[in-house]
This record gives C-alpha cells, sequence and structure tokens, in this order.
DNA sequence: CGGAAGAGTGATATCGATATCAAGACCTGA
DNA sequence: TCAGGTCTTGATATCGATATCACTCTTCCG
C-alpha cells in the first residue's frame, strides 16, 4: 500500500492462459531459448529451427507479453503525456500530434491531466516513473518547483518540456514563441488606436491569482508570462499603467466569462481584449455577447493559440497560430534523440507563431 | 520480431538501479516476503516487522514497480481507449471523463487513434492485448467485423462500446440516444418549412462512401446510422425522395466543407443542413459562409454533438446535445463492474439527448 | 589428420513482485 | 506440563521474456 492506491486487482479475475513462449518452442521442438533467438532476431539460429519457431508462433497466435518484457528490459516503450487538460483544443492537438509520431516510432502514450494542478503533475510523474515509461512529455504546471522532474531524469527518464519552461530544470524543451506572437498581436491593436487593452489569462493553477497578491509575472507558467510580459511591454510603451486591465483567473472557460464581465463592466472599459488562449476565448466572447457588446465595434478579441473553431465565429476570430502538429512531433522526437544519446546537452526547439489578423481585430477603434 | 514492430528498446539505456523490495527488507532486517506482506496488507506481520518495513520504504523512497507487478498478476491497471481522435470534441471530452473516472478507480489510461480506420483499430486492440490491459472502451470503426472485439472479450478483458454498437458482438454499450436526438432536430426544421433538408456525415473509414455505391445504413457506424435513419424517416414523411440530399463523405472537416459546397452549388441547393457531428459543421459553416450564404437566413444548420464553442458562432449553433461526461464515467463504470463480475450478462446504459434550439435554426424558411 | 574457428543449441540465471507453504515461536486451556 | 491452536516468519516457486554461457557438432585450413 506503498502507493495509496486501492487495489483494483481484487476485482480482475484469472485470465484463460494465454500462448506462451515455453508453448511456442514445445510446438516447434526447440528449446525456449531458441525459440526467443528465433523471434526476437539476436543469437543465432539454423534456418530450419527458425521456420518451424515462426511457423508454431504464427499457429498459435503467440504474441509477446509486454509486462514481461518490460520487467526484464527495465523499461517499457510507452511515453508518458501530462498536459492540464487533454479536451482543450492546443492539448488535444498536441496531444494527437505526440501519439501519431510515437506510433511512427513504434512507441505508445500514457495520457495524464492535471487541470494545472501541481499536485495532480506530481502523482502522474510518479506513477509514469513506477510504470517504467520510456520518457515523458510535460506540460508543466509550475514555473518554479521541477523537483518531480528531476527525480525522472536522475531515474534516466528523458523530460520535455512542452509548451512551459522550469527554473532550474535542465530538461529539453518545445514551446513557440508566444511572446513575439502576442507582440505581433499587441502592435496589430495598438496600432489602431486601442490603449484600453484588457488581458485575460489563467493564472497557474485551478484557484488562479489571488486578489490583491502582488503580480509576479515569473510565477505564472512560462507560456502564460511569455504572453504577459509582451502584452506589458507593448502597453508600457503607450499608457502609463499596462497592468490596468489584465485579468488573471482560474484555469477554465466559466472563469474567464466572470472576468471578461468584471473589465466589461468599468466605466472605462477596454476597447480590445486579449485572451490568452481558446477556452479562455470562449469564455470572453460569450461574455462580450452577453454584455451587449459587438465584435470588434465595441471590442476588439485576439486569441494566443489556434482552435479548429477560430473561422466560424462571426467574425471570425483573429489568433496567434502556433504550429501546434510540429511542435507534438519535435516533443516526441527529443524523447527518442535522447534515449538514444542520454548525454548529450539539452536543447530548446523555438517553433515560430504568427498573428492571424481576421475580422474580429478588424476595425480600428471607434470605426 | 513477432509483432512487426522495430525494437526502440536497442535505444534505451541500462537505468540506475531503482529501489526494489529486496533492498527495503534488508534494510528493515527481514525477508522479502514479509517485506511484501508489511507493504502489501495480506498473511500476517507482526506491528513491529510492519512499521520497520514502512520505515525502510520510506526512507529509502521505495515505489513497487509495476510492469514485474503486472507480470506477475498477469493483468494491469491500465485501461485501453481506443477512439477515432482525440482531438475532435465529442472523443476528446469522453476520453477526458473516462480518464476522470478511472483515476478515481485508481486506474489509468492508454489512448489510441484510429481515425476510423479498421486496420488502425485492429491494432490497436492488439497492442492493448499485449499491454495486458484489464480492460477497454472502444469506438468500433466498423458496425459489422467485431472479430478484434470479441477476440479480447475471449481472453478475458472486458470490452466497452462507446457511441457505437457492433453486429453480433455481446457486450456492454453505453451510447446516446442519437436517433431520438436527430427525430427533434428534424421535428424543428420541417416545422419550420424546411423540406430540402441537407445531411453531411463521414461514412465509416478515411474514404467516405464510394460514389455511386448503394447506400447500407446498415454498414455506417452505428451512432451515424442511428442519425441518418432518424433523419431519413423524418424526411419521408414530407417528401418523395429522402435520399436526394445526403451527403456521406470521409472522415474529417475538408471533406465536409467539400461535400457541403456541392450540395450549395445545386439549382435546388438545400435550406438547411444537418452536420453529423460537430467537426463536420465545422466544414458545414465555412463551406455555407464561402459559398455567400447566411444562417439561418439562407440556410438554417444544426449539429448532432454539442462543441465547446457552440455558443460563440453567430449565429450560435443549434445542437443535439449528449451528456458526454456521464458517457465517458458510465463507460468506464461498465468496465469495472464486469471486471467485478465476468460473467454478468450485457447491458446497453442508453442516456438521453435533446435538441437545443439556437439561433442557427432561428427562423422560418424564407423568413 | 589435428586443431582452431564458428555455428547451433539447451540449460540456466535474471528482472522484481506476489503468494503459498511449512516450520518455528508463542500462548492458551486442560 | 503438554496438546492444540494462532501468530509470525523465511524459504521458495511463480509469472513470461531475455540473454548469457558452455557444450556439441561442423567445417575448414595447415
Amino acid at each position: 500500500m506503498v502507493d495509496g492506491v486501492d487495489r483494483v486487482d481484487d476485482l480482475v479475475d484469472r485470465r484463460p492462459p494465454s500462448v506462451t513462449l515455453t508453448e511456442v518452442a514445445q510446438r516447434a521442438g526447440v528449446s525456449r531459448a531458441t525459440a526467443a533467438r528465433a523471434l526476437g532476431g539476436y543469437g543465432s539460429a539454423s534456418a530450419a529451427a527458425r521456420d518451424r519457431v515462426l511457423a508454431a508462433a504464427a499457429a498459435l497466435g503467440y504474441r509477446p507479453n509486454l509486462p514481461a518484457r518490460n520487467t526484464r528490459n527495465g523499461t517499457t516503450t510507452t511515453v508518458g503525456v501530462v498536459v492540464a487538460d487533454i479536451a482543450s483544443p492546443f492539448f488535444g492537438q498536441s496531444t494527437r500530434s505526440i501519439s501519431d509520431a510515437a506510433k511512427a516510432a513504434g512507441l505508445e502514450i500514457m495520457v495524464l491531466n492535471t487541470d494545472e494542478e501541481l499536485e495532480a503533475e506530481r502523482a502522474a510523474v510518479h506513477l509514469l516513473l513506477d510504470q517504467r515509461v520510456a520518457g515523458m512529455v510535460v506540460a508543466a504546471a509550475s514555473r518554479t518547483d521541477g523537483r518531480h522532474l528531476a527525480q525522472a531524469q536522475a531515474e534516466g527518464v528523458p523530460v520535455v518540456l512542452l509548451d512551459r519552461r522550469v527554473i532550474g530544470l535542465d530538461a529539453d524543451r518545445v514551446y513557440a514563441d508566444n511572446g513575439a506572437g502576442a507582440a505581433l498581436a499587441m502592435a496589430e491593436l495598438i496600432g489602431q488606436g486601442h490603449r484600453r487593452i484588457g488581458y485575460v489569462s489563467s493564472a497557474a493553477g485551478p484557484h488562479g491569482h489571488p486578489p490583491g497578491a502582488p503580480l509576479v509575472v515569473d510565477e505564472l507558467v512560462s507560456s502564460g508570462g511569455d504572453r504577459i510580459r509582451a502584452y506589458l511591454a507593448a502597453l508600457a510603451e503607450v499608457v502609463d499603467e499596462p497592468t490596468r486591465y489584465l485579468a488573471l483567473c482560474p484555469f477554465g472557460e466559466e472563469a474567464a466569462y466572470a472576468a471578461t464581465r468584471e473589465l466589461l463592466a468599468r466605466p472605462d472599459r477596454p476597447t480590445a481584449v486579449f485572451a490568452s488562449d481558446s477556452v479562455i476565448a470562449l469564455g470572453v466572447l460569450r461574455a462580450i455577447a452577453d454584455a451587449g457588446f459587438a465584435v470588434p465595434g465595441d471590442v476588439a478579441v485576439v486569441a494566443g493559440d489556434e482552435p479548429a473553431w477560430s473561422r466560424v465565429t462571426t467574425p471570425p476570430l483573429s489568433t496567434v497560430t502556433q504550429p501546434v502538429a510540429a511542435l507534438g512531433r519535435a516533443a516526441l522526437e527529443l524523447v527518442t534523440r535522447r534515449l538514444a544519446d542520454p548525454t548529450s546537452p539539452c536543447t530548446d526547439v523555438v517553433l515560430p507563431t504568427t498573428f492571424q489578423a481576421r475580422a474580429s481585430t478588424g476595425g480600428s477603434v471607434g470605426a
């Protein structure tokens, strides 16, 4: 009971015995060792023996018992994927592309959701270590606490950070240049004359940013922090108090809705809102509509990533687009690369973002 | 090489040795057997021995080697999830809720995508069997071929069908009453005076329905077939040729776009379109906009499931809503129930759907 | 024709956890 | 004090695949 998990094993009945290597060997009239060599392609076996073993395996429908192989090998062909929410567009798409790349490399993935909770992430990482995964791709929930990830590395398990960076953790990383993308979006808005530009983002964790607490951007998850820094830097050029419309809320669409309603209820409401990602954007768009404002006439909107539905809203949503499929592929590539060469120095893969102007930022202010 | 997968093991270096039960036993000054009993909570161990073992385990940071445990037990605590595309809203959300329910039950999930290809599904099921999963939840790609699923059952692995039924396969099933939901949506459209109602759906498989081939609704995946039957039945009441605007396309948004453009290019174009699911709806909505038509003025639109973005389109999208979270929960529940009692008769869990009227079906025809 | 090199093979140890079994320690009641 | 029982414990078999080692049998060359 050291892992604190109730035993489910009790529920499980014994399986009907499946075909084992021993049975294949018996049918082929050779020893287990010879059968193993014939099937495993190592050592040497005569053509005759090999044929008989392969025939016996095919006839019996032999399939190797993976847990047994993994026990012996000390590792598996599974890659763990730890993200906030598999049902969100960004993580859904990246997980899909990780999965595709994994399949191509002969690996499988095991997905675990954290809802941006550090405690859930720790549990997930430990579970994956217990499973003896070959490696893991993690969208770290905390920018500052990576001890569990360092432990994984110490146990020889490659850790690739996806979309996030963790201070003090020397790991391979893949992320999009969200700061640059946000800067482009801000340049567009500011160029159109917007000055009261809101920013709605989920702060790390499901509880959001404590009201009144001092804002330490460095404590936010890195992709969020990058966007916010770009936002604040751009605003600082043109207004005195850049943090005035910065709304940090808990994780999720509903919280974003509430935060946006609050922004819009102010007498000097923003004329534009930057939604850090597309889940946030859903809340932002609904809040604007419910408050009786029009996009972009009353409020322009930009989202920090690109959901599948960006072109079916009216007006279509301007977004910062990330090469999500490439991110996932690169993440898995870094895992296999590090498996092949565990000692090589860590690399950062930074993929470019672009600003996709659509009609939700379509006009100049007041137009 | 019997499994036809390249060995990735070659890439993997030996791990630094991790803490084993043997080491815990040594440190506690007891035998492996006693340590195992103390940690595993079976047999008996004196309080003193138990304390020393627990202390030793904690001090060394002992964590059980799951592959080894699984080898011995002949099963794992992993549930396989086989769906068309984890990045789509319906499967993304259901997988998420399966995952949550699994976590609560002390289980993990392994997700595999099929893109509705039967061959990919077979490979996925076999992989899961090799992994010795405790059970699997499958959105079967074929309504007629379930041999691989029957094999899983024969090996004692519970198979729960999600959103799909397979002819001749006696398995637990969870699905929403999509036929009833589609009927409600059709009633609404017909009540508004629509007669030329299009239906866009992906036919089973990534290659769609061969043009000119006779349509055998029974060969479509069951959830799609249920919707289509309801659509045809409703239309048959009011028009002579109900299949006239039935467009079956390959899997995916782009194919739906093309199919819809074709429908809209006809001289007697449809005045309403039923999109079988929300991925299809993305293509449908874009096609309507690109063809220069307005929703719902020129073309009314309904989607057969509910994406997160249904309320942010203009106009908001009318949908058939399914209790997706409940579907996922029920699926996992059926897995654990069958693990507990492998012989009980199979059950169907059919959850209700509702028609959520929004503005995309907002007016009567010609209004 | 002797001996070395090499191919082919079976026996066997290993991975780490699980679980049974038999033996020993201890206690109770007669 | 001894028989019968319970509690505790270590030794050991097991799961199935992997991989090494040593032995046998060829083969080939000097």
